[in-house]
DNA sequence: AGATTCAGTAAACGCCGTTTACATCTCAGT
DNA sequence: ACTGAGATGTAAACGGCGTTTACTGAATCT
């Protein structure tokens, strides 16, 4: 599992086959199979070990701000942002469609980070300065909004686009503009 | 191209093999590279001449809607999502990311249904009817919150987390129903 | 008519995920 | 202390992949 997340870190998850994970671990192919089952179920859980990093960091980082502080929403996508930039191929890989080379990780939809989001949705309802829409349905649509705009910036270089944007700070730029439309509209009046 | 198309829709993007590909046109693998220099480029070119039919049912469509309204706006989303889950293989190919197996289709962020999306933004603004905030951020804002959420469809089973989206018309109600809150929020007042 | 280009074939190269048959090495139970 | 079983490793192979090479015949151009 080292190995194979010195890979994937290293050379993207084109770089990860079996052989070179093998190699890296001092070994030969066939070792591997005592291990894993199989290459997905490796990478799936080298993958959701990083996930589980992220959620682990998701609970002190919070505590910063108050519950049911809008707040709590900025800092939750800023977190998802950055985890996003730091392992873009694990980010990636978690979001690999169904039936694609490597399907999805264990994680299914309600996994943790999201499940925090729709709590700090229900919190600001409740604490009467979020129009009280479906929790379930504002948290997906502030998650959607999160990861649309990172899958596009992880596909296409906007950098000529929208000049200004420049690939270092654009991505956040834009979350933080968007995330301000967003919340100001959600906000109850 | 007509056999990679066939491929493509019928089995997806796993099944699309040079071998296959040249088997389904009635020719040897070696042959198929007197007419794409790789794999990728015959792949791109297939999916872009997909996206290109999009493209040009998006005018008639919006006609219904006179200029500056959000239904236009509507039209689009619902546009968009009717192609991805007609021809998911070809909407993930589009936005697989650089990098992956198969790179990114010669569209470029500024492709054409985000162009019009743009458009409409500018014209609802110019009608009085949006807050007039950056209408490329607003677009952007826009993309996101519909790739977002098709992506997330296409990866994950949102059946049972929530229940009540099935598989068929879930998409379509949380996209009309987020779009709701979305678009109430960005309305002038 | 002859040269050149085009489109195709057959076979190979090196990579991949995975499986098989076989060798150890460890260690609990008698 | 011996033994046998399970865990771990190796070497080699299988079939599939993208791609390249050397060669062949037909079509086209001068």
């Amino acid at each position: 599992m080292a190995a194979a997340r010195t890979l994937l870190s290293d050379v993207g998850a084109e770089g990860v086959s079996m052989r070179a994970v093998a190699l890296g671990a001092g070994v030969t192919p066939g070792a591997t199979y005592r291990h894993f089952p199989n290459k997905d179920a490796l990478v799936r859980r080298v993958v959701a070990e990083a996930f589980e990093k992220l959620e682990s960091q998701i609970g002190p980082s919070l505590a910063k701000f108050p519950v049911g502080a809008f707040e709590r929403i900025g800092e939750l996508g800023r977190m998802y942002i950055a985890f996003a930039r730091a392992n873009p191929a694990d980010y990636r890989l978690l979001f690999a469609p169904r039936g694609e080379n490597r399907p999805p990780v264990e994680l299914e939809p309600g996994f943790g980070p999201v499940r925090v989001l729709e709590q700090c949705v229900r919190d600001c309802i409740a604490a009467g300065v979020m129009a009280d829409y479906d929790p379930r349905l504002i948290a997906l649509l502030l998650w959607s909004r999160m990861h649309g705009l990172i899958s596009l910036f992880l596909s296409f270089d906007f950098s000529k686009e929208y000049p200004g944007l420049d690939l270092e700070t654009g991505l956040e730029t834009v979350a933080d503009t968007t995330r301000s439309y967003l919340l100001d509209g959600l906000r109850r009046r």
